[in-house]
Parts: C-alpha cells; sequence; structure tokens
DNA sequence: CTGAAAGCGCTTACAG
DNA sequence: CTGAAAGCGCTTACAG
C-alpha cells in the first residue's frame, strides 16, 4: 500500500510551508495566513499533482473537535418495533447532524445488560463532543451527574433537572386544546382518568387540563387516578353514571382500553360519549382510526435537540436551553356532542 | 467546560509514562510492554478516579483501534418510513455490535446533498475500525476502492465485487421453494414475471426458478420482462390466456399490483390464478394479507455481518466471508390448485 | 508577506 | 522491567 499523500508532501513541492498549504487548501481568505496568489496557485497544482486529500482524522484532532455527536438511550436505539414511538426523533437527530456536519456515535454497549452512561466509573459519551438523550427510563442521577461534569447534552423531553437543557413538546399546551375542543362541542363535564406516575409529564397534561377547563367557564376539574385495568373499567363507567360526557386520558393505549369497556357495556363513541387522548398515536391497531387527540412534533423535536447542542458546544458558558415546542389538535372521529344534546341546541362545528 | 482527562494526566496520576497507561487501558498482555501487577492498578485507579476515556480520533491517528463499528448506507440510516425494509438490518447490527462490545458510528454526513464514502477523496469510514453497508444504490466503483484499500468492511445484500465479504440472503433458494410450493399444488405453467434489472439478486432468483422448475419435473421456463406497468398488465392477461395457472414476480408492490389487474379482469386469488412473490413483505398495504412468498432473515443478516466483520478484524489477511442465510417459505393464501383441476385430481395439502 | 514550531492525544518502536 | 521520544497528519498561534 503505497504511502498516503499528506500536507507535507505537498509544501515540499510547492517550494512552502504547511502553513501555507493548510490555508489554502482550507481556502482561508489571505487574511491571517498572507501568501501571494502565485504561491496559492503553485499548492493547487502540487495538490492536484499529487493527489492530495486531507486526513480527516488528523484535521479533527487538531481542530481539537471529534465532530461526532452521541446519541443515548436507554433502551435499544433502533427500536426493535419499527412503528416505535421514538422513530421520528432519530429522524430528526440524523438530519440535523448531517446538517451540521457531525456523524452520529450510537452508545449500544452495554453494561453486564444494562445500558448506562458512566460504564466502569467514567462517562462514555465523552467519545462525542456532545450528545442527545432520551428514553423514558433515565436514570436522573446520571442525568446529574452529567451537568455537574458540564458535558454538553440535550434531553429530548421534559425533565426538570437543574442546569439540564432539553427540548420538550407542549403538552399542557396540547392539552388545553384537546380540551377546548370538546368544550366546543358542548361538553361541561369531561374527566381525565389518569395514569398514577407523578413525572413533568403528567404534570404538564394535568395543568393544561385545569387551563382548558378554565378556559371553557371554569368547569370543574374531575380528576381520576387509574392504577390498573380494573380501576380503569370502574372509573370510567362511575364517571359516566355521575354525567360525565367526555373522558381524556393519556396514550393510545388506554383510550384503546377504554374504547373496548364502553363497547362491552354497550356504548357507541363518540355517540354515547366523547373520548380522546392526550399525546399518543392518532391510529393505533387497538384503538382503530381517528382519537382525537394531540400530536407531538417527534421529528422537529430531533432536529431541534441537535441545534440546541450545537449551540451549546458552540458557547459552553451559556445556560441550559429549553425548548418546548407546539403539540397542534389532531382532530379524529372520537368527540362529538354529549350525548343528552338534542340537535337543535348542538353548537356549531368548532372552526 | 472542564478540559477533556488525557492520557497524560493518568500517566501523571499514577505515576507512571503514557506507554504504560496506553498499553493498560488497551488491556494489553504485558508482553511486549512489561509492567508489574501494582503498576497496573495504580494506572486503573488513576483512570477510573478521572474518569478517562480515550479519545477515539487520536487513537485512530496514532494507528490503534477505537472500538467503534461504522454504518454506512446510501440513504438515511434511520429510514423515514418507520416500516422500511432496512430497519431489521439495523436492529441485528445494534445487537450484535452491543454484545461484541463495540459502538456504532453512524456516518451521516453528505457531500453536497449526496452520501459519498470518499468524501473529498478520503474514505471517511476511516474512523471507524470497520464498518457495514448496505442499501441498494451502492456506488460499486466505491466498494472496489474500499476493497483495493484494504479497509475492512462488509456488505448486506449479494454484491458480487471481488475480494468483498458480504452476507446474503439466500435468494435462489427461497425461489426455488416457492416454486416448489407452488407445482406441488399442482400446477405445470408457471410464469415469471420479473423487471427489467440485471443484479445478482435478479440473477439468483432466475436461478431459483430455473432449478424449481427441474425439481418439479423439467416445468418449462416462461420468463417475461415486464419494464411498465403498462407492460404488466399485458403480459400477465397474456400469459393466463396461453394456459398459465400461476404468476411468480418480485417484491409485494408488484404483486399488488398483478392482484390489481386480475381483479380489474374479474379474475380471483387463488380460485382463477395462483400467485406468489419472490421475497417482499408478507403483509403489504397493497397486496393485503397472505402473499405466499419466501421471507429474508433480515435481522439475522444484521448480526451476521457485525459477526463476520469481527472475523475480519481478529484476521485483517484472511479471505473473504460470503455467507448466504437461508430464506425460508412463507406459505400465505395466494396460492391454491389450478382453476382447471377438478376436486378429485387434487393433491393433498403439501407438507 | 512567509516559515519554523508547538500542539491535538494517542501508539509504538526503541533505548536504558 | 520501565520511560523518554518520535510519529500519526493536521491547525494555529507566533516569530521573523
Amino acid at each position: 500500500v503505497a504511502r498516503r499523500v499528506t500536507l507535507a508532501d505537498v509544501a515540499d513541492r510547492a517550494g512552502t510551508s504547511k502553513s501555507v498549504v493548510s490555508a489554502v487548501v482550507n481556502g482561508r481568505a489571505p487574511g491571517v495566513i498572507r501568501f501571494s496568489t502565485d504561491t496559492r496557485d503553485r499548492v493547487w497544482s502540487a495538490a492536484r499533482q499529487l493527489g492530495y486529500v486531507a486526513n480527516p482524522i488528523a484535521r479533527r484532532l487538531a481542530g481539537g473537535r471529534t465532530q461526532l455527536l452521541g446519541v443515548f438511550t436507554y433502551l435499544t436505539v433502533f427500536p426493535l418495533d419499527a412503528d416505535d414511538f421514538y422513530h421520528p426523533f432519530l429522524t430528526g437527530v440524523e438530519e440535523a447532524a448531517a446538517s451540521r456536519d457531525f456523524d452520529l456515535l450510537l452508545f449500544t454497549r452495554s453494561d453486564a445488560g444494562r445500558r448506562t452512561i458512566y460504564r466502569g466509573g467514567a462517562n462514555s459519551l465523552q467519545l462525542a463532543d456532545g450528545a442527545v438523550l432520551f428514553g423514558s427510563d433515565e436514570d436522573r442521577a446520571e442525568l446529574t451527574r452529567l451537568v455537574t461534569e458540564q458535558y454538553p447534552f440535550v434531553y429530548i423531553g421534559h425533565r426538570d433537572i437543574a442546569g439540564m437543557s432539553y427540548v420538550a413538546g407542549d403538552y399542557a399546551g396540547g392539552t388545553r386544546a384537546v380540551i377546548g375542543e370538546i368544550a366546543a362541542h358542548g361538553h361541561r363535564k369531561i374527566s381525565y382518568l389518569r395514569g398514577s406516575h407523578d413525572l413533568e409529564i403528567a404534570a404538564d397534561r394535568e395543568q393544561g387540563y385545569l387551563d382548558g377547563l378554565r378556559a371553557a367557564g371554569d368547569l370543574e376539574p374531575l380528576i381520576r387516578r387509574v392504577d390498573t385495568d380494573r380501576d380503569l373499567a370502574a372509573a370510567f363507567l362511575a364517571e359516566l353514571r355521575r354525567g360525565v360526557t367526555a373522558v381524556v386520558t393519556e396514550g393510545s393505549e388506554r383510550a384503546g382500553q377504554i374504547r373496548r369497556i364502553g363497547a362491552d357495556a354497550g356504548l357507541r363513541c363518540p355517540e354515547d360519549y366523547s373520548l380522546a387522548g392526550l399525546s399518543g398515536r392518532v391510529y393505533d391497531p387497538d384503538t382503530g382510526p381517528g382519537l382525537t387527540t394531540f400530536a407531538i412534533p417527534r421529528h422537529e423535536m430531533g432536529v431541534a435537540a441537535v441545534d440546541a447542542l450545537c449551540e451549546l458546544l458552540a458557547d459552553p458558558g451559556r445556560e441550559p436551553i429549553r425548548l418546548t415546542l407546539p403539540c397542534p389538535l389532531r382532530r379524529g372521529t372520537t368527540v362529538g356532542p354529549p350525548a343528552g344534546l338534542g340537535a337543535s341546541e348542538r353548537p356549531g362545528t368548532p372552526t
């Protein structure tokens, strides 16, 4: 294998120094490093004759940057289920990384079967200039440590960790819009059947729910915690008996369960009750098509996370970046006028 | 931002030299570079305390390994369509990389919008110890050059390039099995409506088709090239008029078209004609469920590609590795007995 | 206006 | 048994 042509070879041939060759080849204006147009031409022709190609690795080493962006997830990066929730984040990250001239480093190694950032004590993300992290199984202690060490990273998803940058979806706003949509159909008793965890996104949804009710004319909050499937069936039917005409819940899985429970009880949706999701797929194998919900701009969140990371890299001293992207309403077919309302009383279709 | 911890820092702390730290950290047996177990322990504890992580760029420039496996595709790595054909390759690659203790390096950067291995003339894959490549839009000149440069890589897919390693699906065997299945139902005139390209996989399918006919008792080959959709309709109907009772074709897209053409002509499948795919999805939005075809073990191919690559890395001088993984028959509902055959004449269900 | 030198963070002969 | 030194191929102050 022939030895590769280096910068030094070109400099020799052109009868000048490596500095000048570097400047010329990199198309630097003759500002910091000055050279005559004659020199420049000699350099170019020498480079061409020798077939010089800069070694990207050496470039990166000298530049002090790896031009590598890390991607860390607590589960597999490539979802086994191709229809995975996280997939669009990745397409966004890839698109933005490519346009910013970074390659992507996927941390796939695991420590005794478990993915962890601090493998054997050291921050494995250090291989990259910075990283984008996501996933719902995060280890908050690790994230905190990452912040302490001032490693540049952006989380995709709302996480209130001091000093940490994140890009989130506006679940509160999305929920508000869903409640607004339901109220616009004339519903007055809108119940929120919520799961039991108390993470940031749960709080965001609850806030959006309360805000939505207030905006709809100070409707009464009807929040029911449902921990088990059995809870869910009981809670749902009890709410209807109490006069609730519309129900919202997180995710399309639970929305699907509610539909089944309703169907088992001989109830049609939206004729007998209205139903909406707070995020989750619009189409779901279980739910069927047409669940009214809000969309999470996942691809855009991936792009925004990389952009934020690049800003962090450009200005290491800066404040954490916290972005919240709009989650637009997705009108489906599961919200209609309340059952009790005669056709004449129905408000017009909301715009 | 804290300066990154370097080898020199660890050496200082451990009270030894960089050479020793390098050897210890890389797990070199105390052969070439000798050190006491005491020194080794001091190095490890210093590395742990400092959180040392080697810079892959520097490692690579100095001629070492990075424990990074490259993934290069000519399209985006993360398919925009989550149901993408290539997705299972990636899950296999990730799984195998993790188990072999490699991280994955995704080459996402592009040169003027086009993905290319030789960006600006230099092999951009160099940063990784080796790479897995795939995609149908490959640039064969680049692949040849990669072989010439002795860069370790494995292609996923059958490509006859001298000296190149690949992991392929056994399309010939899969096609043979499909033909066998059709023949077992009693068909004697089985036509192959094939697309026009002449790449390796097309040749493999044709070979499998011919072998299958021979095995079924020297049936007559009936190969029709179809370049356009219009060709397809004409060819399909013409074949049926000539007495053909079963048709095979590549991919589920074309199979779907054939079904539509058949339906437009009032023909039912499999009552009026039998149809089978030669690979392609079992379920397809267009084709509907139940296309008889053969499966491509994509996840397994991804795993096998990484395994092969690791063997290449372990023994750089070795012969290229060429693996062909079985493509099992997938029985659907589109193959039945020929229309002309009375129930009494029908052979038993094939085992 | 131009070149010699240091440095990026590693690895690997080589000298003691 | 161990360490000082050269080298990988660049970039970028800095000195002339």
